[in-house]
DNA sequence: TCTCCGATGTATCGGCGCGATACAACTGGT
DNA sequence: ACCAGTTGTATCGCGCCGATACATCGGAGA
């Protein structure tokens, strides 16, 4: 009952400063996260329609529930949250436990930290970094140890695999260095100020 | 009907040198492609199942089918290629089209590069990297015309995976380069050599 | 020797996300 | 006046995942 997974969250965090339509949510989720990565239709509505069920959003507009049958107008339901999905949002931004390091999950995260506290955003940067040093540690054993077994192409593949973990992980160093040393938050720009 | 989903081509590869059981073709999965994509049993064994219906594979060993109570041994199933099973893998092999380019599908694809001809690696190649220039443009631009509007960690975000698709596309020309200029196909190692 | 633990192994269930698809209305260009 | 493109809502089938259950076997330690 208290999973909110990670789509839920990232609708939350959208419409945290005005309602939105189900489209303009589907396209901002697209410009935030990379034009990779946006969500089909297929999964944004449903889940909007579980949030409702769950009090988290409210839907207004011309629902089809009124019919208005002079104008005949389409419905164009603009959906915003309710006091219960804010609260939801607040205790979700604060809670940085629980898988919050899994690959989609973290970029979700990553881009509501402008709304979190610096020990919040310390705790998963530091936390996505030990995930990815698990995994550099598993791929060059694993490397090692199929020396002979496999072909040029396979290794290539994981040696590529292998930088592109490094990489991540010294751009996270970057971060948390900035972090730790700008602990009021604004570390450049206007990250946490409100716009 | 034609067409051959990842997961399925993969297992094909898998299998193509000897028969393996449906544990060890989770475990090989997951060393050839790295420690994250590995397939869950969720979806191994209805994809065996498919592909036994489809006549791709036979599974062998003691099914329990044959009860055989004085023993009463378990099932340990082992599937390897039929004759239907071998020739798709290598019309899918040859064919490059089609989608060989999405994030899922081209590394399974590249991990079977030992067993594709040079033309073919060669368009797999170039393809994926069209496909990567055409999001980096995407990237770029939505970086340029967001400037004001989003947050500092936004835009952090947003750059960071700017220099991931940047890193990929310069891997990808070193990959396409060596091709080219070693068009036997060995470019380096015993590449499309059998082992 | 007995026992328990971890690896091997097969299998299913509920639920979620995706791609494809359909339909409707407004908007602007020629 | 028309047609194309964008905004907008909605559903269906199906693949895949995480969790879970259960069975067997080898070996390490009491």
């Amino acid at each position: 009952m208290a999973k909110t997974d990670v789509l839920t969250l990232a609708i939350l965090g959208i419409l945290r400063d005005r309602p939105h339509h189900g489209y303009q949510i589907r396209k901002l989720l697209g410009v935030e996260l990379g034009p990779f990565r946006a969500l089909s239709y297929g999964s944004l509505y449903p889940c909007l329609r579980r949030m409702v069920e769950a009090g988290l959003i409210e839907a207004s507009g011309d629902e089809p529930g009124n019919p208005t049958p002079a104008s005949s107008r389409r419905a164009r339901i603009a959906y915003s949250l309710t006091e219960a999905g804010r609260a939801r949002l607040t205790t979700e931004l604060a809670n940085a436990g629980a898988s919050s390091w899994d690959d989609d999950a973290f970029d979700v995260r990553f881009s509501l930290f402008a709304h979190t506290d610096a020990a919040t955003r310390l705790r998963i940067l530091e936390g996505r970094r030990s995930r990815l040093a698990e995994r550099l540690e598993e791929v060059s054993e694993g490397l090692k140890r199929m020396h002979e077994r496999h072909d040029a192409y396979t290794a290539e593949l994981q040696r590529h695999g292998l930088e592109q973990v490094e990489r991540e992980i010294s751009w996270l160093d970057r971060l948390i260095e900035n972090e730790r040393s700008a602990p009021g938050g604004d570390h450049h720009g206007s990250a946490s100020a409100d716009h």
